[in-house]
DNA sequence: CGCACGATTTGCT
DNA sequence: GCAAATCGTGCGA
């Protein structure tokens, strides 16, 4: 089975399969390569109100629903890159958002990116460091992550994984809670869990 | 065409 | 602990 193939599911499902996995990649400044050690999952339309793809498709989620194995890579925040992993089949829109992790390859060129002061655990540890340690352009949406300047090495053997909750969305039956975020115990590069966005202070007026 | 807001991080109090 | 920084996207008019 080919890497891509083990990517063609539901998100909630796939998602496992990336703990442990090692994404590389490589530009003009060099090669950085992550452990990956905390993902959250984010399906497709109606089901999942987190979810970009939430209200169908349009320009920006538009490689949510195409193949796996490619890069849907956002904007957020005015100022931070988040990287993702496609995983549905295509029409059904599905990814896999990248949380955390270890910097296995490049940890100089890395901390080149992301500061000479901070920690090696924390290179990589959160989704907008995550993508600014590996050096991914948002322009990089849409990549194959199977292919040159990506590389994307699937573990063996699924890891023993635990899940906490990812955010929390009104329904029927009042909140309900999806158990969609993914983290290798113990390992120190996972974030700490945040129960979820503190409520936005409105913009004060002058 | 205009406006409100977000799958966050960082730094200051 | 809290608030600012910053801009593309998507919805409403």
């Amino acid at each position: 089975m080919t890497g891509r193939e083990a990517l063609t599911g539901r998100a909630e499902e796939v998602a496992p399969l990336l703990l442990g996995a090692v994404l590389s990649h490589t530009d003009d400044s060099g090669t950085v390569a992550v452990r990956l050690t905390e993902v959250e999952a984010y399906a497709g339309v109606g089901e999942d109100p987190g979810s970009h793809a939430h209200r169908g498709r349009t320009p920006r989620t538009e490689v949510m629903f195409g193949p796996a194995g490619h890069l849907y890579a956002y904007f957020t925040y005015g100022m931070h890159v988040c990287v993702n992993v496609v995983t549905g089949p295509e029409g059904i829109a599905s990814a896999v958002l990248l949380r955390g992790g270890e910097i296995v390859l490049g940890e100089s060129l890395a901390r080149e990116r992301r500061g000479s002061a901070v920690p090696l655990r924390d290179l990589a540890r959160g989704p907008a460091r995550l993508a600014s340690a590996l050096g991914i352009p948002l322009t990089d949406t849409g990549a194959d992550l199977f292919e040159p300047p990506y590389a994307l090495e699937l573990p063996a053997t699924s890891q023993p994984f635990e899940t906490s909750a990812r955010t929390g969305v009104a329904g029927p039956g009042g909140l309900l809670e999806y158990p969609w975020r993914f983290y290798l115990p113990g390992e120190p590069t996972v974030s700490p869990y945040r129960a979820h966005a503190p409520k936005r202070t409105p913009r004060a007026p002058s």
